[in-house]
RNA sequence: GCAGGGAUGCCUGAGCGGUCAAAAGGGCUAGGCUUAGGACCUAGUGGCUUAGUGCCUUCAAGGGUUCAAAUCCCUUUCCCUGCACCA
């Protein structure tokens, strides 16, 4: 009975728009809108979560088109970077495991499996990959439905988008946000290559993090032994240093002076930039038994053996400070040093005393330095209570009094100033060892030279705020997010080495890394389709100037560049159309880099009228429960979604199963629950027929239909507006439809005319949401136009009286359940109703004004007093219930037109005779119970 | 650790000062339809009580503000996300 066939329909209607060029946007008289979605990686197939945001987005795009905006929404493809490029060089080295992986995502695509063999034999070429999978990408999102003008398509690969994005570092150099500085980096001493996350062994379990240790200098000899530490405060309690006898240390020359540190160490700092000759090996035990110098106190240090350092860990010289480090006092203890030295306390924490760490080994019962579970726990928490609550104790003006959280800064740049310290890179994870996927050993390098944007530059972060400041961040909350970010946001490296991307223009064998080669290229989208026969080298630094800052002159630029004056005004025309950005969606994973990164490109490239509008956001996508992911081999493939579900039905659910703040949890039931919906309203919309403008509404059903369809529209068109997509769904959809089914359930002749009519409405506002199954139904309508050129319905004022009479006639028919259900009656010979009197009406709209003494007020007036003591019982009801009552009521003669005309209505529910009666003209004693809205009723046997 | 978000009935999940025993869906129960099953329709779904009522207990835990709190404030516990060179 049923012939809904969603995927016959769907490609019906991609065809279609795809040959009328329907959703290509061109500058016109009309409003416009610039709406865009990042563009895709193409490293591989997407999945349904991104699918969630582009869902989104053409939701929107839709939408905005039935409000009568010209819609823009572009797409491109995303290529330069790491992954691209890394999986090239795997599949040309021949790793198989990456060839099976990519074999496996092509079989995704095509069918002839020997195809797949070659088409991944194909990607030893970088270029190959990226096209393979825009395409693939190209092709879902096609069959998604999305109403994408595809002219402008580019990827990042292309010439004339890295010109664009060359212009735009110039802009950065002229301004002064760029600059080189030394930066550490993770390094794989063995590939010899600077390591991600993703050339890291486990790196989604082993999280690795380079952290900034203060080497401390201590004078010794002719020069210094350099011990490193996390806290540099804690220089005023040093009570020895610690040596490991039977490792090897070295005596070097280290940036012009003499260090004495671990062999290992001395290899470790030349790669983070130190100047490093080594000078003379010397064994750990020669250095033991003699005496160094706190740099600060001048106090004499003894240097005593320990076993337990590791020559591996910073510089292999550690300083104990005992008092506040249980790892030194229990290192001291076990050995018997403790006589050695003189511990001092230099923190007060409250609930320890002198010696917080011996307090805290002794609590723990920690006897020796094997217990190293323990020790660890005494150390971190000894180490949180003296970072929050610790204060400096020393006597020293610059320390005395600071929080331990502060004085940690300050002591570090503090010394560093002085020339008593300096910066050692440590690889920390809180797991184990950080190691690359080739075996070597991850570590900590500085990279010298390297090139940053300087995101903390004071006059650029204020610009940035203010157009934060300026922008619509939707939902809401993430504009804290935001604000946040931006407060911490600073230096971020933007030119590499290795992988795809546009050339650096200021160094050679750097390109631009590519989160900073995306930041405003929604620019490029409104000019692409008119670049076709301009030669890459005349795209130059005027060209650009002109188009986008509207610097220079048409015939300047004409001339400079050898492009035809009259292209070089439609390019501008172009740009000026569209620009600025109206509204950029995405997912929320964007929100702490490209999209940050995209405010401050556009606050310190364009003027401010072309900074971005609004950002919404959405957040991720699970599946039942748990995190999709290739390890779990649980990832559904956007293109599945077409072959197994619909176009139509993913849509429908996407946007309903969630808001956008929230995660949506992606359950095979219930997207089945959605496509039981669409096929009811395929079902019953397929018996309608083209609405005629005025239907004539026969009765208060009729009446009350309209007004709800009416009360749907206004509440879908509101919750689209506030991007509250889960909302816009139950009412365009959900609520339209049960509204239909209780019409039908009410209406003994449904009116035909008016169901035409509405069902038209009804197919616009979900236009938006399944677009396919709109165009298809309407069409079956017999509409001469397509929904596309249609616009969104007018609201009128909304008639809640007639939604309050049906209301009522909904509490009566409750109610009598209920009595039935509590009497026993099944089949009630008679059921009498009994509406509420006007003074009743009257008294319950006074005590909603009435703020104390409401029984008092009431019998003030004549109309209410006069029923005596039926009043003053009334009266005390409603004081009682003053909060729990309808605001609104109804006139008694409402309800009685209401019941009136629903009475067969109810006569057919409980198969029994209904009359309907006035309260106040019988002697029914049942009938004293009516109130405004709840008729007293009275059921026979 | 820092920052942001969260914890709601059997489940998912809305609500974010009074109309809240709490939307919507699912599940479950009963009835209708049907040869039967499915689909569909109708009703019920914290407890006790009742001619449609009233009361009690509930929105992570504890405390507070208020005439009134799932909703506001504080504390605690647990969960998710991000923390940079990775797109």
């Amino acid at each position: 009975m049923n012939n809904y066939n969603p995927n016959k329909i769907e490609k019906k209607w991609q065809e279609r728009w795809e040959k009328e060029k329907t959703y290509e946007a061109n500058p016109s008289n009309e409003e416009k809108f610039f709406l865009t979605v990042p563009y895709p990686y193409t490293s591989g197939p997407l999945h349904i979560g991104h699918g969630r945001t582009y869902t989104l987005g053409d939701i929107f795009a839709r939408f905005k088109r039935m409000q009568g905006y010209n819609v823009l929404w572009p797409m491109a493809f995303h290529m330069t970077g790491t992954p691209v490029h890394a999986i090239s060089q795997q599949i040309k080295k021949g790793n198989k495991e990456k060839i099976e992986l990519f074999k496996d995502y092509v079989k995704i695509y095509e069918e002839n499996q020997e195809k797949a063999e070659e088409i991944v034999e194909s990607f030893k070429d970088p270029y190959k990959v990226a096209e393979y999978f825009a395409n693939a990408i190209h092709k879902d999102f096609r069959s998604l439905g999305y109403s994408i003008d595809w002219r402008r398509q580019f990827t990042t690969g292309d010439e004339d988008y890295q010109k664009f994005v060359e212009w735009q570092f110039h802009k950065y150099k002229e301004k002064g946000y760029l600059e080189q500085g030394n930066h550490p980096i993770l390094y794989c001493t063995e590939c010899e290559n600077a390591v991600g996350e993703d050339d890291i062994k486990d790196g989604d379990r082993i999280k690795a993090e380079i952290e900034t240790f203060t080497g401390i200098k201590y004078p010794y000899k002719e020069g210094y032994l350099v011990a490193s530490t996390l806290r540099p405060e804690t220089i005023f309690g040093v009570t020895n240093l610690f040596i490991n006898p039977k490792t090897n240390y070295v005596k070097a020359d280290v940036n012009g002076e003499t260090w004495y540190i671990s062999k290992k160490s001395a290899e470790k700092l030349e790669r983070q930039g130190k100047k490093v000759k080594i000078q003379k090996k010397i064994k750990g035990k020669e250095i033991i038994g003699n005496k160094t110098l706190n740099p600060i106190t001048k106090e004499e240090l003894p240097i005593i053996t320990g076993e337990f350092v590791d020559p591996d860990n910073a510089t292999g010289v550690v300083y104990s400070v005992p008092a506040h480090a249980p790892y030194d006092y229990v290192a001291l203890k076990e050995k018997g040093d403790l006589d050695k030295v003189k511990i001092k306390s230099i923190i007060e924490t409250p609930g320890y005393g002198e010696h917080p760490a011996k307090e805290e080994v002794e609590k723990l019962g920690i006897k020796t330095q094997a217990e190293k579970e323990k020790l660890k726990q005494a150390t971190t928490e000894l180490y949180k209570k003296e970072f929050h609550k610790g204060k400096m104790k020393v006597k020293h003006e610059d320390f005395q009094g600071l929080t331990v959280e502060q004085a940690k800064e300050k002591a570090s740049k503090w010394l560093k100033k002085q020339g008593k310290a300096t910066e050692i890179y440590e690889v920390t994870s809180k797991t184990d060892q950080v190691h690359c996927r080739c075996g070597g050993k991850v570590t900590a390098v500085v990279m010298e030279n390297q090139w940053f944007l300087n995101y903390g530059k004071e006059e650029w972060k204020q610009k940035a705020k203010r157009c934060l400041e300026s922008m619509n961040i939707k939902p809401e909350i993430y504009r804290e997010q935001f604000k946040n970010i931006f407060e911490w946001i600073d230096k971020r490296p933007c030119a590499r080495k290795r992988g795809i991307g546009t050339k650096f223009p200021f160094q050679e064998n750097w390109i631009i890394e590519s989160l900073s080669d995306s930041t405003i290229y929604m620019a490029f989208y409104t000019i692409k389709n008119h670049l076709k026969n301009i030669e890459p080298n005349q795209l130059t630094q005027e060209f650009w100037d002109h188009i986008l800052l509207d610097k220079g002159t048409p015939k300047k630029t004409s001339q400079s560049t050898g492009i035809p004056e009259e292209q070089i005004n439609t390019v501008k025309k172009e740009f000026n159309y569209w620009y600025p950005n109206d509204q950029r969606h995405t997912a929320i994973a964007h929100l702490s880099n490209h999209l940050s990164f995209f405010i401050f490109a556009h606050a310190a490239i364009f003027t401010e009228k072309n900074w971005p509008k609004t950002i919404t956001l959405n957040e991720l996508l699970i599946r039942e429960g748990t995190k999709m992911s290739k390890s779990k081999g649980n990832v559904i493939p956007l293109t599945n979604i077409t072959k197994k579900y619909s176009a139509d039905l993913f849509r429908a659910y996407i946007a309903s199963a969630a808001d956008m703040e929230s995660v949506l949890d992606w359950r095979e039931e219930e997207a089945k629950n959605m496509d039981k919906k669409l096929r009811k309203l395929h079902e019953e919309t397929s018996k309608t027929k083209k609405g005629t403008t005025k239907p004539k509404e026969e009765d208060l059903i009729d009446q009350w239909l309209s007004a709800k369809i009416n009360t749907h529209t206004k509440n879908a068109q509101k919750a689209l507006e506030e991007y509250k997509v889960r909302e816009y769904v139950q009412n365009a959809l959900l609520n339209t439809q049960s509204t239909l089914k209780e019409y039908k359930n009410k209406k003994e002749k449904p009116n035909k005319e008016l169901i035409n009519h509405v069902t038209d409405k009804v197919l616009k506002i979900n236009y938006p949401l399944i677009p396919h199954l709109c165009e298809e139904l309407w069409e079956q309508k017999g509409h001469q136009t397509t929904l596309t050129e249609e616009t969104w319905p007018q609201i009128h004022k909304e008639d809640l009286e007639k939604e309050k009479m049906m209301e009522v006639v909904d509490q009566v028919t409750t109610d009598i359940r209920q009595i039935q259900k509590i009497t026993g009656i099944k089949k009630p010979r008679k059921i009498e109703i009994y509406t509420a009197p006007e003074w009743k009406r009257k008294a319950h709209r006074l005590m909603q004004k009435t703020k104390e003494n409401i029984i008092g007020q009431l019998m003030k007036d004549e109309d209410i007093k006069k029923h005596g003591k039926e009043a003053v019982t009334y009266a005390k009801h409603l004081q009682k219930n003053k909060y729990n009552l309808p605001k609104e009521v109804l006139t008694q003669k409402q309800e009685q037109q209401a019941l009136k005309s629903l009475k067969q209505y109810i006569e057919k529910q409980f198969k029994s005779q209904i009359s309907i009666k006035k309260a106040q003209e019988t002697k029914e004693p049942k009938a004293q119970k009516a109130t405004p809205m709840k008729p007293a009723i009275k059921i026979e046997k």
